[in-house]
DNA sequence: CTGAAAGCGCTAACAA
DNA sequence: TTGTTAGCGCTTTCAG
């Protein structure tokens, strides 16, 4: 009756009883440490298979690793933010280490518990995919454990990072909305976090970006700053549909964010790219289907995740100084943008 | 030196020596146990606050609970899926449960050995989304612990089921079809996996309530099988296209294919939903978007997962009983059907 | 109602 | 190279 489920699991101890050998043998086994001849390796492995040993993540947390590596988001709906998940599984799949997912919401306060129960659990690192956290809070937590910071733009002391450089991506897309004859580009935005200062967020590059091209090319950076969601893309493109002088092009500081303003303009009755060129930034999946064709700037999410698991992976490995990595976006022209006509709401001003 | 990096964790026996009680106090305090004084338990818990104190879950695995749920999906990029997944996550929030998620893929291979990862860490509960696995495997498991499968139609004997009445919403989808005037209406699904005989997956459900549907209506079903996702839906449209008699309505198993046949019916100059009416299942956010409008069915996949929890829980209680819970799918048409023209490819035939 | 102590399954010093 | 053993931080009997 000591086990009426049938389900007692195999211990360490089943397995150096089986094998013949200490369980200190097998634990080095286990995690191929140094000191353990071939035979004892063989002997030791055929116990374990021949048991379906896996041991207990709990049990070894209490010593040594757990050889897990926690992840944190923001939400599961971000297209972006799987992506760069997909890329750290993928990273992982021929190391020891897996990961685990948490989703986090977008308040400090919840992402802190988040993450703080990744700690309870003795993850052995930290990916934090666009953190909404004070960097002093991020680097406490970065002296007890690696930590790599994605989509978080600025020079830590304790983790690493991986940005797309975003100010180059919004750059970009300027220089194409100036290349195609628009003056007028207006930039959708959402507020600065009050922790970004010396650390910046994606929307705060991209924005910076977009003003310093702007400027560069003589023109007058005109930024709504709403949210960047559907419903702030639309509210935006309302605003700037309301000016005496509309902008011929509304540059989204996001794809979802572009879609509001797709909204808003077939609201409008008019007509995209005819009246008005539109753009977004991720290239989300929804992006590239036919009937949507949105130009964009893609970042490659799944190459951000895999060099975050490389970074993390050194870390573990005994790194200490910081890195930073920073990939390069490009350009997605598609069916949103063109030239802006010369009649309709258009930059018609310059000849006055 | 015992603490360099002054990041030790405070322990139970930290609380305990602060409070100046013993560590079994603490421990009944933390787990709400019988047998605590209402002045311990303020002494207890104003220590643990001053401390910060949180539990060791690697410790707690050891011997107790884990407070721990794990959620097992097949990818991020399943709209579907992730949307489960957040009404997991919401259900859980006012409770003293947390979620991890772990992605699988489609192999039952690696679902079995993350659902195995799951178990080494001790989680208290799993949830398993459309687990793509033999019923006899998360039978044994689910002796062991509590199990719900999500999108699993049948009835097991050790764990819970959460599903929407699938055939239900691929009747719908017929009915406002035929009632529409289509009478030639194919369906696209993929190959009834090797497991499937007693237990049957969403797409196989979908297929079934199809295939009853037309049946009712006396008509003929046309089911072609290829894979749901858009290179899947547009090699079915292809062959649906080059057929002598085209359908004049494509019922995709699934809006990610839907997008495959409307690519397909653009690149054969069809008009949707003049030339062709396509509908979709899932109702997935691309699909809800202006510019492409996609009639479908839309499921739940928050409720699913907030209904999920509550079943989960039950059976953490104590529950043994198996249960099932049936979620209503709804039909949202909206810009891609239509009633079949009279003209161009038509059920013309009839008038033979 | 409270506390002492055993022990969960591992890892890592240390001994042999 | 191998084995012995002392904990890791909790939970849970079992005494008091």
């Amino acid at each position: 009756m000591a086990d009426p489920e049938g389900t007692e699991r195999t211990t360490i101890q089943d397995v150096a009883a089986a094998a013949g050998v200490s369980v200190s043998a097998v634990s080095k086994v286990l995690r191929g440490a140094y000191g353990v001849s071939p035979q004892m390796r063989t002997r030791v492995t055929a116990a374990i298979d021949r048991l379906g040993y896996r041991p207990h993540t709990g049990a070894r947390a209490m010593r040594g690793r757990t050889y897990t590596v926690g992840v944190v988001l923001v939400e599961l709906t971000s297209p972006f933010q799987t992506e760069v998940a997909k890329g750290i599984s993928d990273a992982l799949e021929d190391t020891s280490y897996q990961d685990i997912l948490v989703t986090a919401g977008a308040t400090p306060e919840r992402q802190k518990s988040r993450i703080e129960a990744l700690l309870d659990r003795h993850v052995d690192g930290l990916v934090l995919i666009a953190p909404w956290i004070e960097v002093a809070w991020i680097e406490k937590i970065a002296q007890a454990l690696p930590v790599v910071a994605v989509a978080l733009h600025g020079t830590p002391r304790n983790f690493d990072t991986v940005v797309d450089d975003e100010r180059l991506g919004a750059q970009l897309m300027v220089d194409h909305l100036v290349a195609a004859g628009h003056r007028q580009i207006a930039h959708t935005s959402a507020p600065r976090a009050a922790f970004e200062d010396t650390f910046v967020l994606s929307h705060t590059a991209r924005r910076q970006g977009y003003e310093q091209a702007m400027r560069s090319h003589g023109l007058r950076p005109d930024v709504i700053e709403t949210w960047l969601s559907e419903e702030g893309g639309h509210q935006a493109a309302q605003q700037a549909f309301d000016r005496a002088r509309p902008p011929t092009a509304i540059f989204a500081g996001a794809d979802i964010a572009a879609f509001g303003v797709l909204r808003a303009a077939e609201e409008r009755g008019l007509r995209v790219p005819e009246d008005v060129s539109v753009a977004g930034y991720d290239n989300i999946y929804t992006s590239t289907i036919n009937r949507v064709s949105l130009t964009t700037v893609d970042q490659s999410g799944h190459g951000t995740g895999a060099e975050s698991i490389r970074l993390l992976l050194e870390r573990i490995e005994g790194r200490a100084q910081p890195r930073q990595f920073v990939v390069s976006p490009h350009l997605v022209t598609r069916r949103t943008t063109t030239a802006p006509s010369g009649t309709g709401i258009s930059n018609r001003g310059r000849t006055v």
